[in-house]
DNA sequence: CATTACCTGCAA
DNA sequence: TTGCAGGTAATG
């Protein structure tokens, strides 16, 4: 399940492996055009077909693709998709969906067994707008109890649901949700606005500390998760509570518990991450 | 605000 | 055969 780790690392590599190449053309799946969709009216081939490749962003788990003028192409992985370059006469990769054909001879791979992501041409409107729509980048100076506190305070319910809301803090998925709750010994169903600063702050490191060795690592291959090169990630075994449901706790021995918080399987240490019923935080 | 739909492979 | 995996949009 790609998140901000794993789309900063597929960013980091498509940057050295396609910035600066020219298109020459597109194939989309006739059986899944939704894996490669434009404005409507828009023939993305005419659009695409000898730009060059002017840069790679990311914000939170998108990737954004210039084209350079008013093009670029908004990448989003869900749950399975994968972005791989390969030579243009390299066999289709399992579940293509759609393919960018470059000058150099190589090509963009798109493949999502659950086709749930996708590629979108987007004009800088579309841009701006998803800007607008995500919250805070957590590796970024934004990411501070001063900016944080507030949102927090105003937000009903578990502290777990915030830190998945994209248009909260960007980036965040299910993994690393619970790995930072972890590290930061709060309960995943703690309410957000019961947490003073110093939990706060220390639930910012954790989200950094957590987010940056993933990255290190290349990202947390659980299932499905490559890189452009076809490599899986090596962060799993920094995983302290996800996918270790029943087993022991690296820190304290106790089994670990798991239950579904903010819709989603949710593991966590039931000694380490203590529920505190009567914060003396006051909200007004 | 919370819950469901979207998908498909795989474990139980 | 059933249900779970989960990011996000749509719905209640």
């Amino acid at each position: 399940m790609p998140e901000l780790p794993e789309v900063e690392t597929v960013r980091t590599m498509l940057d050295a492996l396609i910035v600066d190449q020219i298109i020459t053309g597109i194939w989309r799946d006739p059986d899944h055009p939704g894996a490669f969709v434009g404005p409507d009216g828009i023939d993305i081939e005419d659009v695409v077909r000898g730009r060059g490749i002017t840069c790679i962003d990311r914000r939170g788990k998108y990737l954004i693709i210039s084209l350079g003028d008013p093009w670029s192409v908004i990448a989003h992985l869900r749950m399975t998709g994968r972005l791989l370059v390969l030579p243009r006469s390299a066999a289709p990769v399992r579940f293509e969906h759609a393919r960018i054909e470059l000058a150099n001879g190589n090509s963009v791979r798109y493949g999502d067994q659950r086709k749930f992501g996708g590629l979108r041409l987007a004009t800088p409107e579309d841009v701006d707008a998803l800007d607008e729509r995500l919250g805070i980048e957590p590796l970024s100076s934004q990411f501070r109890a001063g900016n944080l506190m507030p949102l927090l305070a105003r937000r009903p319910g578990p502290i777990k649901n915030a830190l998945l809301d994209q248009g909260m803090i960007a980036g965040l998925g299910n993994i690393y949700a619970d790995e930072a709750l972890f590290r930061a010994r709060i309960h995943p169903r703690q309410a957000a606005r019961s947490l003073d600063e110093s939990s706060v702050n220390r639930l910012i490191r954790t989200i950094r500390s957590v987010l940056r060795g993933a990255i290190r690592n290349r990202g947390t291959t659980f299932s499905s998760f490559e890189n452009p090169y076809g490599e899986s990630g090596a962060n799993s075994r920094n995983l302290r509570v996800y996918g270790r449901k029943g087993e022991a706790c690296l820190r304290c021995g106790q089994t670990l518990e798991g239950f579904r918080v903010a819709g989603r399987g949710t593991t966590w240490c039931p000694v380490c991450q203590p529920l505190v019923l009567n914060p003396e935080k006051v909200v007004d």
